[in-house]
DNA sequence: GCAATAGTGTCTTTTAGACACTATCTG
DNA sequence: CAGATAGTGTCTAAAAGACACTATTGC
């Protein structure tokens, strides 16, 4: 099955990479960040933001996704969880590799993108052609994250620490694809604790002033859905 | 910080490992399979089934896993999936490590084990140390067991192809460590289209005999939880 | 006042939980 | 028939969805 035989219990390390899927919400589309890759393999082609693990600074593939996406996007602390880690000997045409992706949420303006043809953010309905296996852990990234919002606060990482509920209810709709009655939104989104009145209100430009929240805990689940029954 | 500076953007590739948290239900309780390790690091100590990948033969950690499980414990296909990548500079003593952790859940019947006194199958409750951070994986895979299970199928992963209602029943009390009203779980077991019936009954020593019921689909999730509210 | 967005109240349907009840087997 | 487990029916309370309604701003 191979040309060269290898010792089977001897220590073999696969090429090790980790990715981020840097998703943020700008004019009412979910949108992820690509960059255009400078070198061989796939030279000239949009992947995610990734690469090598750094022995002697990262304290592990989280604090690895953290460093790179700090040197490649400029980014600040924000929502970061593992995804899945992908794997096999034809996904990297080097050779055997893993790669250990994640999932990036940042609110649009807190993301300074470098004025840069070879960066883009672009709406995840609109994709260019991808490389290495990219497709694939953006689509899973995207699910993951549909099914997670539906009965967690992780739309909310979407926007800044204050916001106003039709801010909230607009996040929800634009993640889960689907329209929700805000008088039902909002209802669940109190009762179940998850937001919390500020005190300060918000007059950007719209007529009625609204009241600013900010999230109970930083990250939470519910046993009832956002989502509606069907969906 | 370090003192042999690296290139920083050459590759370098971290100890890579699969490991598995294969979990079974025996006599009312969940149940973890675990080796006790045979050379260093941990010598003697017990551990996760896990092992290196094989270039030659692993399309993927998912197969490898599945090797390693097939020559480790005998065993058949079962319910595999990926749970979690642990990494970083010190959780195994040789240096900067990647593990694939995955969680494996088999009916006791189809475990064969052999008569080996380093093979052990223990009660999550009553775990002894555990080399690497195992303790952590584990802890991990109860957790993500016991919260998809409360809105998915995945209970039935410990039952036959074939199973009555009591034991699906008796199946998802133990994972989730709660009692559920039988009559309720019937209803949303058949509301949902869960289970469909076989035609076949078992009159396993009992008194009236059960009616044998199949999945309709394999892996199945759903927006209501079969745990109760406040869980 | 009018347009527009923020926020409330309430009615109907669905679903959950509790639990009493019936059914079918073995001995 | 008694005991035990399998399976059904039904009542009540909570939650979801729909939607009419009121509130507060800018102009």
């Amino acid at each position: 099955m191979t040309e060269t035989p290898l010792p089977k219990d001897a220590a073999y390390n696969p090429i090790c990479t980790v990715d981020a899927v840097l998703l943020t919400i700008e004019g009412d589309c979910l949108k992820v960040l690509l960059h255009r890759r400078p070198k061989a393999p796939f030279e000239g082609c949009w992947a995610l933001v990734g690469g090598y693990i750094h022995r002697d600074e990262d304290q592990g593939v989280l604090e690895a996704v953290q460093r790179i996406l700090r040197d490649k996007a400029g980014l600040p602390a924000l929502h970061l969880e593992q995804l899945q880690t992908y794997s096999g000997p034809k996904r990297d045409p080097r050779g055997w590799s893993v790669s250990v992706a994640h999932l990036g949420l940042v609110p649009r303006a807190q993301l300074e993108l470098p004025q840069d043809p070879d960066v883009l953010l672009t709406d995840v309905e609109e994709l260019p052609e991808l490389a290495f296996d990219h497709r694939t852990i953006l689509d899973d990234a995207v699910a993951r994250l549909r099914g997670k919002s539906a009965y967690s606060t992780l739309p909310a990482s979407f926007l800044d620490a204050l916001f106003t509920l039709p801010e909230l209810h607009r996040a929800y709709e634009i993640v889960l694809g689907v329209k929700l009655d805000p008088s039902s939104f909002r209802r669940k989104a109190l009762d179940r604790g998850m937001i919390e009145d500020s005190g300060e209100m918000r007059t950007d430009g719209s007529r009625r002033p609204a009241k600013l929240y900010r999230l109970c805990a930083p990250a939470q689940t519910f046993d009832q859905t956002f989502a509606p029954q069907q969906w």
